[in-house]
DNA sequence: ATGATGCACACT
DNA sequence: GTGTGCATCATG
């Protein structure tokens, strides 16, 4: 008789023991599937041990009633990712389990895609490419964090690619890691196909046998490069020698769900766990890279060049101000002279307008939290103007402090509302509109910007997706529709994602018709994130934005861990981040603070009321602590009805 | 997470 | 005296 110690997809973190025959096939690092309570559950074997555990009776113990895998599927290495994650993200190792391993039960060889043929001629490189990758390549054990700097078409991908032949070359494996799959996709084959069968890739779009039976090959070594999106960071490489991280600042690198990781915190732990160097990329790095390659902690390498020799579009901030509808003179001008050039035009909307806001319509002022920096959100059933971060609220004016304007009152922006108006204006023009609403529907997206390609829409609308779509040669001109959306958003983060959209946007713009012409409608023409993303300040942009960061006590200068209640009934929810809090007060060390209790940014999704806390501190030792201690104590007389969710460094904060 | 179990109140 | 709803509890 032998025994093995099992965990399972639950929040508990604990083992459970089960029994099996001598002879079987069992071992640590294979699924199994066990009794557990009243049903057979999917358990992960972590551990081997001579007898049951002391206190459990031998008859206690339930025999394993069959194995899942003929081959562990795991090993010591995931093992530890897997523990250490339970302990950052304060979930149970079981559930850092799940998210790791695909959940296929049998495996399922994929078709492979192409073939190995020669891949392409080596083409030149520029000086700074080739500097960067020296860099790289020749880097000594002690920089081990490097970042690609630098504007779409300034060959990122290239270096990218040159780095991890290198490391190949070792007999390293390398994991390059893309933003969400579905519209990173030509990236994905791109790079697959330069490798040929070198190459895994891990889709989401894959069923999860496929990704089994892959997630097999990489483990066995067959595979030394593995593209994929953020879960592709846990791929079971023998020898990490590098982790690529292609548009670093891309919010899909953190998990949705639990266990809420990023991508980049799990390919910094591994990296300095398994001796690999990390190379992230982006024209527009998040803050907390920005301020490591500051700071020197990541070392920054240049691309300031477009490869194609090609300039940037001509990028306009246009006011909306006094303008009828959403379309400014200049944007209808251009709309106009597009298609009579025969061309095509994209129209932005960068985000899908969710939450009124308290705005003066003439000049743009709005309200904002003195001690948070967000906007305060109308709430028009309390009549107040509240704070999602510290709950302070205030009264709507009855006209703008700034202008004087009694126009003010509260506004929202949609894809519906910009369509007709479109139509209206242009209905000789073939519209097509891109969107979450439009593209439910399996292959809407793809058919949308197929027609696009082939000249049969002549004006395509719609939100974060159409961004990717910017290369078509057919296009001429970019319209950002209302850009200040984005800096509605309650959340401290708003400016970044902004600033950083738009220049993305003018990026890719520029990379494919420089010719073109970049339209940023704004109700805030004077404001710095709107002026220094269309002047594509970088420097600047992140200068006066970490200053922000840093009077303000917000990451990257602090770190936070989330807490949030969950109840259909309003009073649950205040009942239960308000025991939540007072169990926390005591708990709080020194140095740290707590924001909340207050509503979330979003106070009722779904018919559930929201409800948060934030716990900060300068860093992340300091509070894990008192999270887990907190969580420890509020789980022992939980609340009814009411579910808690923890985020360990949130990203969106709605 | 999830389902069995035990308890309170309601109603044939 | 049984039935329904919800809170509590344990899962090996």
């Amino acid at each position: 008789m032998a025994f093995f110690d099992l965990v399972f997809d639950i929040p508990a973190d604990q083992t459970f023991t089960y029994r099996i025959d001598e002879k079987s096939e069992a071992s640590v690092g294979k699924r199994a599937m066990v009794p557990f309570g009243n049903r057979d559950c999917l358990g992960f074997i972590v551990a081997e041990r001579e007898n049951p555990p002391e206190g459990i009776e031998d008859k206690a113990i339930k025999a394993i009633r069959r194995l899942v895998d003929a081959e562990p599927v795991f090993d010591e290495r995931d093992f530890e990712i897997a523990r250490w994650m339970a302990g950052y993200y304060l979930c149970g190792t079981g559930q850092a389990l799940a998210a790791m391993i695909p959940s296929g039960k049998k495996m399922i060889h994929p078709t492979l895609p192409g073939s190995d043929d020669a891949p392409d001629a080596a083409l030149e490189i520029s000086d700074e490419q080739k500097a960067a990758l020296d860099a790289i390549t020749g880097s000594n054990s002690q920089v081990r964090m490097f970042y690609l700097y630098g504007v779409t078409g300034s060959g990122k991908t290239e270096v990218f690619l040159r780095s991890a032949e290198a490391m190949l070359k070792e007999g390293k494996s390398v994991i390059y890691l893309v933003p969400e799959i579905s519209l990173t996709h030509q990236t994905a084959d791109v790079i697959s196909k330069r490798f040929g069968s070198q190459a895994a890739t891990l889709h989401s779009a894959m069923t999860p046998s496929t990704r089994l039976a892959e997630w097999m090959r990489i483990r066995r070594g067959e595979a030394p490069i593995v593209v994929g999106p953020r879960s592709a960071v846990f791929a079971p490489v023998p020898n990490l020698g590098l982790v690529i991280i292609d548009e670093e600042h891309d919010s899909s690198y953190k998990s949705g769900n639990t266990p809420r990781y990023h991508a980049r915190q799990i390919a910094l732990h591994r990296c300095s766990k398994e001796g690999a160097l990390l190379v992230l990329g982006s024209a527009t790095p998040s803050a907390e890279a920005w301020k490591l390659m500051a700071e020197g902690g990541i070392v920054r390498l240049d691309l300031s060049r477009r490869l194609s020799g090609g300039g940037m579009p001509e990028i306009k901030p246009v006011s909306l101000a006094k303008t009828e509808g959403c379309l400014s003179k200049e944007l209808k001008e251009e709309i106009r002279l597009t298609a009579q050039m025969g061309r095509q035009s994209i129209l932005f909307l960068n985000r899908r307008g969710f939450a009124y806001f308290y705005q003066c319509p003439d000049c743009g002022w709005e309200q904002t939290c003195r001690r948070c920096s967000v906007s305060l959100t109308w709430h028009k059933s309390r009549r107040r103007c509240i704070c999602h971060y510290c709950g302070y609220s205030e009264a709507p004016p009855a006209a703008c402090p700034k202008c004087g304007s009694v126009e003010a009152g509260y506004r929202g922006f949609g894809t519906e509302m910009i369509e007709e108006e479109v139509r209206r204006t242009f209905p000789d023009l073939r519209l097509r509109r891109a969107d979450a609403d439009t593209t439910g529907k399996r292959g809407g997206l793809e058919e949308t910007l197929s027609l696009f390609k082939t000249g049969m829409i002549d004006i395509l609308l719609g939100t974060q997706m159409v961004a990717k779509g910017l290369n078509f040669p057919g296009v001429r001109l970019v319209g950002v529709v209302f850009a200040d959306t984005g800096l509605h958003l309650p959340d401290f983060r708003a400016a970044e994602r902004t600033f950083s959209l738009i220049v993305q946007v003018a990026g890719r713009a520029g990379r494919y018709f420089p010719d073109g012409k970049v339209i940023v409608q704004t109700l805030r023409m004077e404001d710095p994130v709107i002026t220094r993303s269309c002047a594509l300040d970088v420097e600047g942009f992140f200068k006066a934005e970490l200053n922000q960061r840093k009077a303000l006590n917000f990451p990257p200068f602090s770190r936070l861990i989330r807490f949030t209640s969950r109840a259909r009934e309003e009073r649950r929810a205040n009942a239960a981040i308000e025991r939540l809090a007072s169990l926390a007060k005591p708990l709080i060390p020194r140095g740290a603070d707590m924001l909340g209790p207050a509503e979330c940014p979003i106070g009722v999704i779904n018919d559930n009321f929201r409800r948060q806390i934030i716990l900060r501190s300068p860093s992340m030792g300091a509070i894990h602590g008192a999270a887990r201690e907190l969580l420890a104590r509020y789980e022992k007389g939980k609340d009814a009805k009411v579910y808690l969710e923890v985020d360990v460094d949130p990203v969106s904060m709605l």
